[in-house]
DNA sequence: AAAGGCAATGTAAAGGTTTACATTTTTGCG
DNA sequence: CGCAAAAATGTAAACCTTTACATTGCCTTT
């Protein structure tokens, strides 16, 4: 790897020079720039990104990071795979974390965000009091939380309105004359959850319906928490007509329950679940959702990132993006 | 963020001493030990991982990149959650970047390897001849290739018996006496697709069953392209008893074309897919496939990497796993 | 008690940039 | 043509580590 003074050897002119061409400076006349271009193209010069970062000062160091949960769920995937288009765009590179649900490894991430100089981080915070991203947004780190909300500061957030969806799904499954609809609701201490739940029991309310214990589970977010309990609420009796299921993940595990209990969808039990899965059509039967524009969430994040490197004093911004109920077969 | 220099004031020794302390060099005393241990926890200290790679030569800068063709592939997802795990739990981070299967942008990213000084790089190359990854490898950096072999270098490898998986597949098909059997083929430069195929060739020749040309299109990997290329072979006549589909997304693209043509699986038409799911179960119907183990793959990889990073000199390594015929219903 | 040896610690350079400030070159104008 | 101002370029410090080498201080040995 050549180094900026070889570069400046080969075009006999100063480091700095050189610098000032790489940064596209205006001070440098055309037939310098030409010279030092000629000598970068020679030797193959690449700037060295770590050397850069640790002189630069935050904001153009090119480099963000993003903390996902999980990213064998398609949801975050899908997230993931916005965020990178914006930063390809901007010539950003990513660094994608894995915390696996996992606090220590959430904080142990963070860590590594703020060691490695990275201009910005984009996550979906572990937990709705999450005192690590607290840390690191109070240490000047831009933040961009997405699809879960932080409580306790006003940081930079993109989600979906996780209750007009909820809402939805519950609303269409009473129309269709359902009276016993089961929730399998997610994590606890997460703002989807609570919301999506809020939605569910807002719209029985509204129709007057009870909201039953009994036929509210809480799950983990995996499919095999979905299957498990989704076991559990198909064995009640009287049985749920229906269930409204929180998450991807867990609607496919539900639906394995339901195969297996040998249940008729959507005849003998209906079934929505929350996020769309590429391959929802191809399911049997094709699974009804309430869609989350979960590309348009990652994009709409790393672009937020990007406007406040630009400017550090702008306000917080909050953008709710809007879920979509796609029906299918399932109900 | 304070540095070393912080530390060392504090602790009233040289910042010589608290690098040697960090990095658990022996040669410090227990009493200054501790007095540093304890500058360093009053002032929260973290080392800055930027720094410290400028100054560390290769292999211990606790860094490792992964580029992936395509995250939102639950077989490529689950070789990150390989490779993450090993990287985690040797406290590596790991920069991983998506090249979308495309020339410019997996070069722009393997430059960004370069440029960010990791210790090493884990891929699947784009192509079997692939020059830019050649030219990184080349140029000293340790490079582990996944899933796709690489022409042209001896390279550290990790792949699983495509020719293996493929041929039991079809054999499979062919014993349960399908004679007219169609092949959805990957992307025609990668190594699996080449042998994947070979073993359909194969098997259909050890039953001495024609090799039809007509029976056999090529497509991208995408959903979109298994679909339309499932059509096709599916509006022949007469049409294929039996499809093999090599590749996962591929695999439920055609899945959707049968339903669109309202066939019977696998009455009228059968289906293997290559690559596992995790919704396989719950598919219409529950598709059989060949399982590749690819959290295998990835964990492999990054222990192969490390092993490298710890010696240089050793001769390439080359790891072929052992796919597995998951029989469900589709068939 | 002096010298030698060894362990612990300190000093300073190096790694590849960016950038404030200093210096040189060019330009424009009288 | 000469001078001032502006533009271009250069010099050197700074960013935060690691580490080779130098120094200090203590213990052992004679």
């Amino acid at each position: 790897m050549s180094s900026l003074t070889d570069v400046a050897k080969r075009a006999q002119v100063s480091i700095a020079t050189v610098s000032r061409v790489i940064n596209h400076s205006d001070k440098v006349v055309e037939k310098t720039r030409v010279a030092v271009q000629k000598a970068m193209d020679e030797l193959g010069y690449q700037p060295n990104r770590v050397a850069r970062r640790l002189r630069q000062k935050g904001g153009r160091r090119h480099l963000l990071g993003l903390i996902l949960p999980d990213i064998q769920n398609p949801f975050f995937a899908e997230i993931a795979r916005g965020v990178e288009d914006v930063a390809y765009a901007n010539q950003f590179a990513m660094i994608l974390c894995i915390s696996d649900e996992n606090p220590t490894k959430e904080a142990f991430y963070l860590n590594v965000m703020q060691a490695e100089s990275v201009d910005g981080v984009i996550l979906p915070p572990i937990a709705e009091r999450d005192a690590a991203v607290l840390k690191l947004a109070q240490s000047g780190m831009p933040i961009v939380t997405v699809d879960r909300t932080l409580h306790g500061a006003s940081i930079d957030t993109v989600e979906v309105d996780n209750f007009q969806g909820a809402y939805e799904a519950v609303e269409h499954l009473i129309k269709l004359g359902h009276k016993r609809i089961g929730l399998i609701a997610g994590r606890a201490n997460l703002s989807t959850s609570r919301d999506r739940r809020r939605g569910y029991e807002e719209a029985l309310a509204a129709a007057k319906l009870p909201v039953r214990p009994e036929y509210i589970r809480v799950g983990d977010n995996k499919q095999a928490s979905g299957r498990g309990l989704a076991d559990e609420l198909l064995s009640l009796s009287p049985r749920p007509t229906a269930l409204f299921v929180s998450n991807n993940l867990m609607a496919v595990g539900a639906l394995e329950a339901i195969h297996m209990k040998k249940l008729k969808v959507p005849q003998e039990v209906a079934l929505i679940g929350f996020d769309d899965l590429p391959w929802a059509e191809a399911l049997d039967p094709p699974l009804t959702v309430v869609r989350q524009p979960a590309y348009e969430v990652g994009r709409a994040a790393a672009e937020m990132l990007l406007k406040r490197l630009g400017d550090r004093s702008l306000p917080a911004a909050w953008l709710r993006l809007r879920p979509r109920l796609i029906v299918r077969n399932s109900c």
